[in-house]
DNA sequence: CGTCCTATTGAATAACATCAATGAAAGTGG
DNA sequence: CCACTTTCATTGATGTTATTCAATAGGACG
């Protein structure tokens, strides 16, 4: 096998012998608990990342974009459950593939190592956003962090449902609806359909957001 | 104070060379921002990850105990600030030495991307810990967590005060004391003093912390 | 065109935060 | 060792606000 050893290749050229999937929206692509058999990249789409409760809550412990890896479980089982949200592209890499590659090519480890570091600060990102914060301001902040995902443009689309925003916010739909009209009335978006807005005051809305660090 | 079975003579036995340093209860080891000079490991005590924002609120993003890393930053400056909650010993490891260690042993890359995997899990865990939670379940979830890393006796140690268990659980100081006294009332806890606990029921707490799924 | 899912809005409730006061420890200095 | 001060914890009264319950409306899709 021939090593090239550049880890980050332009994530949408297909290698050969790679495999991937297509999933449609609202599709799961991996349960909580099963064996975790597969690592994912995230090639197109939004997929999310969510635990159940045992009496049927749902926490979104984040949304996954192109780049991500899934799946980078340290013990035998998936930690967390996978649906998409939109029709996604994956690229999988079965356990042993990926194991070999290990073996094979040191920058391998490292490249693993700086992903889960961005895991991480990811992770940390949501804390904050959780932890003693208004409703508005959650709204604002996950706004701006969605924006980053995408071009920093004055129009911003949210592929998911307020459902699932709420359960990534810590609040219920309807609040965040609510937070919705508030910020139209304020003149800070626009709605221009449920899952399209357009930013009017990104000072304002940064400003809602306040606290913000990083 | 009591201090009896005590079996911590041989695991923090202190390698020759190895630079360590005592930090008193309430002083700061590093703060977010300034040059990630050093990788930390915590060898005794407790110590509070925290981030401040804008408006002087704090939120704790973690307690680490023995073993646990802190400073592993991929850009060059903490990404949060660190206290000692208690008196605690913590090994240094000056950036340099990291480095000359990854050169050295390739499993020591492997070491830290398990320790960021371990550090990954605690972040999903408080993420499910801050949404959409009663303040019950979340002191619940919080009192059955604490006893994990300590012995899983009858008698619970809480180093760190009310308001850092606030600010820890995305709550008031008021509302976490109203619950310590609401479990008390139901029997399944009783307070020693300010800093010990005895869990009278635990089935009882397990099921007031009922969603706990790790 | 009708059905289902999603989003919005309204009204009432419950719950956490806030404001305020007291009490209990812990630390400080004579 | 004891007053004094400071910090921390608890409890009560009050207010705010997000949730809950409920109804309507808008989109998506067969």
């Amino acid at each position: 096998m021939r090593e090239n050893n550049n880890n980050m290749a332009s994530p949408d050229r297909k290698a050969p012998g790679e495999r991937r999937i297509r999933v449609p929206a609202k599709e799961t692509i991996f349960l909580e608990g099963e064996p975790a058999a597969n690592l994912f990249e995230v090639v197109e789409g939004v997929v999310k990342i969510y635990k159940m409760m045992a009496d049927g809550r749902t926490i979104i412990t984040g949304f996954a974009y192109k780049r991500s890896l899934l799946g980078l479980a340290r013990s035998g089982n998936y930690y967390y459950s996978v649906d998409a949200v939109t029709d996604s592209t994956l690229v999988v890499h079965g356990k042993a593939e990926v194991e070999a590659r290990l073996r094979a090519d040191p920058g391998y480890l490292q490249y693993l190592l700086d992903e889960t570091n961005d895991e991480l600060v990811q992770a940390q990102d949501r804390i904050l956003l959780l932890g003693r914060r208004a409703p508005v301001e959650k709204v604002a902040l996950f706004l701006l962090r969605l924006r980053q995902w995408q071009s920093e443009d004055r129009k911003l689309h949210l592929p998911m449902t307020r459902h699932d925003i709420a359960d990534y916010l810590g609040l219920t739909t309807e609040t965040v609806s609510r937070t919705f009209t508030q910020l139209r009335d304020k003149g800070v978006l626009k709605s221009l359909n449920q899952h399209d807005v357009e930013i009017l005051d990104l000072a304002l809305l940064r400003h809602l957001g306040e606290g913000e660090d990083s």
